[in-house]
RNA sequence: GCUCCGGUGGUGUAGUCCGGUCAAGCAUUCCGGCCUUUCGAGCCGGAGAUCCCGGGUUCGAAUCCCGGCCGGAGCACCA
């Protein structure tokens, strides 16, 4: 076959051009007669792309899954990517979602009181189905229990070193004096962490692991810390906090997780965890690693929007510049579309930068459908137009696909064959003198001078076919002295302002609308009238 | 430096575990057409990838093996 494939080619291409040249329908029946499984597997790529499958799920009684935010920032777009994969999952497998607050750091990562509600807000938003709360902070006698467990059996021992002479110690895979106390003198001296004789920095409980790890940040990891902030929750009540790592397996036993979806970069985590996992004779979970998340625009850094506040940068945690879930929503995303975005992902390995672009376009096949259209004038310059006859009635449908949504109707009565409209300053930019443009829905015009009044211009001709045959560009239009002001605040939080149509007004907080050939909105607020943004 | 993980069109992904049906699917992007009174929306079509490089195994490799290059994450008394 290989060696003929030059006659194979021709008779090939002979057969294709005659197929294709049979009306569909006659292909169709053929394909049905002989062929019929080939029309089917057609359908079959068109379905909804959903997660691989979850591994060792027969090891655990029940699929059980958790996010563990630090409330010291709102929630974003990266964090949305754990987020959807353990509801997906948790759903996927009739398992439980699990929400855990991890504020045990009062002095480096604070917590903040308000993000508690915002984070239960934000994945209520994102139709995430919550079984499950926690919050650490009031479980800190559970990790002292285990603390003095592990301290009495001699897997872990209370510290005194310095942390840059013990680093020396852990370099050198060698033990630290403290490493051989008995666990009498170790539960003593947790007694001193507990009422205050060690201050902070003094001492700390370190897990036992390997000293001749490889990999050196894993050995004898440090558990239990004293932290002398104040917590916006306990306040001053507790002064040892446990370390994230500690914490965290503990509650993963604790709360019975099987699945731990985490960023890659808690792969060292990962095996530190075991550790004290073993020390306990505990199951340990199944493990995903997921790469970091990046947005080609807007921040997601929680630190750095932080920051950005403070010195006044940003107008908050939903500026339309930063990437968290509330500013997202304000610019009129849909939960779904980030949902969709997240399962195209997938949970890898690897890292991804989204692109705006891809985001912007599933969430246009989710509000296109349902976004009502408006006219949206920015920058109004006057329009004077001569030379009408007649009387014209405009219908504009409120959506081309939904007539029974209606449609906003002008009447534009020429007085002396004159009328008056604003347009775009854009699109005046634009407009050359015996240039033609067609006022969308209503009749074509011949510009015939422009000065500082604005522009003049001359009746054309009525017909859309025309308009699109001589290739005129499409302008939206308001008559003059309709409208009410609006202002749009763009993704660059700059904001754009002019007139649009009256009924406008109407709309309710939180609808999504379609400026024609603007973009799409988010009312933000009804009177004044302001929207955000979304994407065009 | 050490530990680990990745490299498929401009971008994000499917396929890689269990080699062939993959000269590679989907989406985005760009271009063209259509919507017979609406657009930068929608619908239809087209363009765009020697599957990081080199070698090996095999009748056959994006898929397996070895080497290289490039990129990322981690190496806190943060989470």
């Amino acid at each position: 076959m290989r060696g003929r494939a030059k006659e194979v080619n021709e008779i090939v291409s002979q057969v294709v051009s005659e197929v294709n040249s049979w009306p569909r329908e006659r292909q169709v029946s053929v394909l049905e007669k002989r062929w019929p499984e080939l029309l089917e597997s057609r359908k079959k790529t068109e379905e909804r792309k959903t997660l691989p499958p979850l591994k060792n799920v027969e090891r655990f009684e029940i699929v059980k899954t958790r996010f563990a935010p630090n409330p010291d920032g709102a929630l974003h777009l990266g964090s949305a990517e754990p987020i959807i994969f353990c509801d997906e999952y948790a759903k996927m497998y009739d398992g439980r979602f699990i929400l855990r607050f991890e504020d045990t750091s009062p002095d480096v990562k604070t917590p903040i009181t308000e993000i508690y509600e915002w984070i239960e807000e934000d994945l209520e938003w994102l139709g995430v189905k919550v079984d499950e709360i926690y919050i650490q902070s009031d479980r800190i006698d559970i990790y002292y229990e285990y603390a003095v467990r592990l301290l009495d059996m001699g897997s872990a021992y209370v510290c005194t070193c310095a942390s840059q002479a013990f680093k020396e110690f852990y370099m050198a895979k060698e033990a630290c004096p403290c490493r051989s106390n008995s666990s009498e003198e170790n539960l003593e001296r947790w007694m001193k962490m507990l009422d205050g004789t060690f201050k902070k920095g003094d001492a700390v409980v370190r897990i036992k692991t390997d000293l001749e790890h490889p990999n050196p940040a894993v050995r004898d990891w440090p558990a239990l810390r004293i932290a002398e902030g104040v917590h916006p929750r306990q306040g001053d009540k507790y002064r040892v906090w446990p370390l994230y790592n500690f914490s965290c397996a503990v509650d993963d036993h604790e709360m019975k997780v099987s699945h731990i979806i985490r960023g890659k970069e808690h792969e060292v985590n990962t095996t530190r965890q075991r550790y004290l996992s073993d020390h306990l004779g505990w199951e340990f979970p199944e493990i995903i690693n997921i790469g970091r998340l990046g947005l080609e625009v807007g921040v997601l850094s929680k630190s750095k929007i932080r920051s950005g506040i403070e010195d006044g940068s940003f107008t908050g945690w939903d500026d339309p510049r930063v990437g968290t879930l509330r500013s997202l929503k304000r610019r009129g995303l849909q939960p779904e579309t980030i949902r969709e975005v997240m399962i195209q992902v997938g949970p890898k390995p690897i890292n991804a930068t989204l692109s705006w672009d891809h985001i912007a376009s599933v969430n246009r096949k989710i509000i296109e459908p349902r976004a009502r259209r408006f006219t949206f004038v920015r920058d109004p310059v006057n329009l004077k137009v001569t030379g009408i006859l007649g009387e014209h009635d405009v219908r504009l449908p409120s959506h081309p696909d939904h007539p029974e949504w209606g449609s906003r109707d002008y009447s534009v009565r020429a007085d002396k064959g004159e009328a008056e409209f604003v347009v775009s300053g854009e699109d005046a930019e634009k407009m050359k003198v015996d240039g033609f443009a067609r006022l969308m829905g209503l009749f074509n015009i011949e510009i015939t001078h422009l000065g500082p009044g604005g522009i003049h211009a001359r009746f054309h001709s009525k017909s859309h076919q025309e308009a699109r045959e001589l290739d005129f560009p499409f302008v939206h239009w308001l008559p003059s002295g309709v409208g009410i002001q609006a202002r749009v605040v763009m993704p660059d939080a700059s904001t754009a302002q002019g007139l649009a149509e009256e009924e406008c007004q109407g709309l309710k907080e939180g609808s999504i609308i379609q400026f024609e050939r603007f973009g799409f909105v988010r009312i933000d607020s009804e009177s004044p009238f302001m929207a955000y943004y979304t994407h065009r």
